[in-house]
DNA sequence: TATGTAACGAACTTTTTTGTTCGTAGATTT
DNA sequence: AAATCTACGAACAAAAAAGTTCGTTACATA
C-alpha cells in the first residue's frame, strides 16, 4: 500500500480514503438523518445529542465539500439553511448501511441490545 | 443514538462501534494483508510501510483483544509469534472489502488511479 | 567480545481531533 | 429597550491518537 497525498491528504489504502470522507465522530449522524429527509440546521442540532455548533458547522463544510450534502439557503430573516443527501451521498448511506448491521451483530454478540438502549435513553430524556 | 458505554467506551451509533474495532491508521493494514496468509511480527513491520514497533504491537494487542486476530508464538530462540485472522476476523475481512471497493471507486471518480500509483510506488523502493 | 535476532515494554513528545467560549447580523416579539 | 431567532466565524483549551527513543531477553554467529 503506498502513500498517497491529495489535495494535502495524506492515505495509506483505499479504505482509509473513505475514512477520511466519512469518518469520525460526527459526520455518520449527520448523513444518517439525511438519509429520508432534508433537516434544517437547527433540526440536526436538536436530533444529534452532544453535538456543538462548531462541530456541525464543521462537519456540513466538510460534508458539503465531499459532494455527499448539498446546502440551500432561505434569505428570510432569520434565514435559514436545508441540507439535503446528494447522488453522491445516498451511495455513502449503502455502504453506511452495511457496516451498521455489521454493527449491530457485532453488539449483538456481546449481548448488547440496541433497540433496548434506544428506548432507555428516549425515556431518560423525557424525564428531564 | 443513544450514547452507549461498553468496557468503558463510549459510542454513539453501530457505525461508531465497529470503527472502533476496526478503525485507525493501522488496523486495516495488518487485517488485509492476514486475509490470505500468516504472518510473523517482522514480516508485517517489514511489509506495512512507516509503520512503528510501537503501533504495530498496540495494533496487534487490540486486534487480539477484539477477537480478530490470534497469536501463535514459537518459543525457539529467539523466539516468533505467527498472527492470523479468527473466524470474526475473516468475516470483517468480508466488510472491509465492500468499503475498499467504496475507495476505489471514489478515487477513480477523482481521477486517482491505485493501481498506477502502487507501481509507481515499488519502483520508487527499489531506487532508494 | 561485540553484534545480531524477534518481539516486545515504558516514558515521553508531537500531531490531530474535539470541545468551549465569545461575538456577529437584522428583523421580530415581549 | 432588551431578548429571541438562525446560522455562522474565530480564538483558545482539552483530549485522543500516533510517533520517537531507549531498554530488555538469551542464544548464536563473526
Amino acid at each position: 500500500m503506498p502513500d498517497v497525498t491529495v489535495k494535502n491528504e495524506i492515505f495509506y489504502n483505499p479504505v482509509d480514503f473513505v475514512l477520511k470522507k466519512i469518518g469520525g465522530t460526527w459526520k455518520i449522524p449527520v448523513l444518517w438523518r439525511l438519509r429520508k429527509k432534508v433537516f434544517r440546521y437547527t433540526e440536526l442540532q436538536k436530533d444529534i445529542p452532544h453535538i456543538s455548533q462548531k462541530m456541525l458547522t464543521q462537519t456540513l463544510r466538510e460534508l458539503e465539500a465531499e459532494g455527499f450534502i448539498s446546502k440551500k439557503i432561505f434569505a428570510t430573516v432569520p434565514p435559514h439553511t436545508e441540507y439535503a443527501l446528494t447522488e453522491e451521498g445516498t451511495k455513502a448511506i449503502g455502504i453506511i448501511e452495511i457496516i451498521r448491521n455489521y454493527g449491530l451483530e457485532l453488539m449483538k454478540k456481546e449481548g448488547i441490545d440496541y433497540e433496548e438502549l434506544i428506548k432507555a435513553e428516549l425515556k431518560t430524556k423525557k424525564e428531564n
